[in-house]
DNA sequence: GACTAAGTTTCACATAATGGAACCAAACGG
DNA sequence: CCGTTTGGTTCCATTATGTGAAACTTAGTC
């Protein structure tokens, strides 16, 4: 046994090693695999013939590579139509998008990140997939930082232990210490702000969506950029956002959703 | 579930398991997937234990039911981006859509099944996601027919065994030896149609992306439905689509695309 | 307050995962 | 050309891991 935290079982080490194909982005070599896994080269292989087998991994005989294969594809359209807010928030977040002519993201808490879920572009229409399913940061994007605040203070503090703080710009609030005076405005108001946290010339104006008793289900945010408009333009349109927040959160809430963490 | 053969291992039953949550297409209860599993109280109990532990599923307490966990969404959108055409094929689609006003599909062969790996809707702008991922029957749709056309011999044979053969329509091919003739003259022509054999009304034509050695990658396809057009009329477009399939097989092969079954 | 259905835990047992080492096959280099 | 390295696959004795019948604990019912 080697010394592994909470790996549960031989799923749990499959389950990583497709995490591990996953973060390379590309087709990677047995090899590669191995030298970042500590896991001895025959349980590594076996555990990847295995993912090959069912169709979680593709390998490619010509150039002995492993790439993830289309059954999580498969697997993933079940899993956003049933347990993401996308598919009941799709008509509201239209009806926002056209109201405020911006970009609109749809997001959830995934382990101390942000996970989209869906968007809207202003000018490009589709899009989709391609951002869907993309994780960011928590502590420096508007939907990240809208649901951070309303989360209850255990759950806050497992989310701030997996925040990485990289200032990403000057703007950037680097700290738990500025990160958590953040969220209690934020509280306060009802909806947060991201400015120019992330990216240069990128702000938005995010809303939480709240189950009725208080759980914290997603956020939804209208995102534009600084040579188009102001962040207190933007607030204008925070009473909009609440109330699109708010009927999902009831279209959600009358559809049983299950709490997540 | 004797019928489906190899499953190899513990990994193995933890994806059967994550399959039947997916299909059920909401959250289960414990004893409902406990009678359609074949596999013992306890077993099957741990299995979930696990998988809700590492993410892959969500339990909702309050309910008592398991649903896809949102790891597979990030997972998804990995898997799509490194192993689809459709991050290679968006431009071309773009184009295609814009030139025929028409909805176009990409699709996949998976295990027989054609898996839809991107849209463009003619009127409706955005709706993906709850559209790629999804899969279908290949023997009654234009794009399962187009890659069927040009597998080999024994892919093709697998593929068949797999069909089920469901009358959807009048219009349905529903036999191998009905498929194989109609296969025949896809290949002499180099494109394929629906003839509303999935769905009274909708027609299509499409055409297979074939690589450089003639292995299936996928298939393009431009839909319509006859209350706007005809037969005829989709099929003046063939060449425009043939030529888009063939830049996407050219920038797929440039990028090295893992072969895959 | 007995009865049932649904979910959870236990525990003796056997299967199935483990990993060091041997093996094979290309590519390399001298 | 033949020894050597690198990258990948298979063996096999060992034991950790998963197994599932049965016992148990809730939570609902009548």
């Amino acid at each position: 046994m080697g010394a592994e935290g909470h790996v549960d079982g031989t799923v749990g080490k499959a389950l990583d090693v497709l995490d591990m194909v996953a973060s390379h982005g590309r087709p990677v070599r047995f090899s590669d695999l191995l030298t970042q896994s500590a896991y001895p080269k025959a349980t590594l292989y076996r555990l990847l013939q295995t993912l090959t087998n069912q169709g979680m991994l593709a390998f490619d005989a010509g150039q002995g590579t492993y790439a993830l294969g289309v059954r999580l594809v498969r697997l993933a359209h079940a899993a956003w139509a049933q347990s993401s807010l996308a598919p009941i928030a799709r008509p509201y977040l239209d009806e926002l998008a056209e109201k405020t002519g911006e970009t609109i993201h749809l997001a959830q808490m995934d382990l101390g990140q942000v996970l989209y879920v869906d968007k809207r572009n202003a000018s490009k229409p589709v899009e989709m997939f391609s951002s869907a399913g993309k994780v960011g940061p928590a502590y420096c994007t508007g939907v990240g930082k809208a649901m951070l605040a309303f989360l209850d203070e255990a759950a806050l503090q497992a989310a701030i232990s997996r925040q990485s703080f990289h200032r990403f710009t000057p703007h950037t609030l680097d700290s738990p210490t500025l990160l958590k005076q953040e969220l209690a405005a934020i509280r306060d108001r009802g909806h947060g702000f991201d400015r120019e946290e992330h990216e240069p010339g990128i702000i938005c104006c995010a809303v939480p969506i709240l189950s009725r008793q208080g759980r914290v289900l997603g956020a939804v945010s209208v995102t534009s950029t600084t040579a188009r408009t102001s962040l207190g333009a933007l607030e204008e349109s925070a009473p909009l956002i609440k109330d699109i927040a708010a009927r999902i959160a009831a279209e959600a809430e009358s559809w049983r959703f299950p709490e997540q963490t």
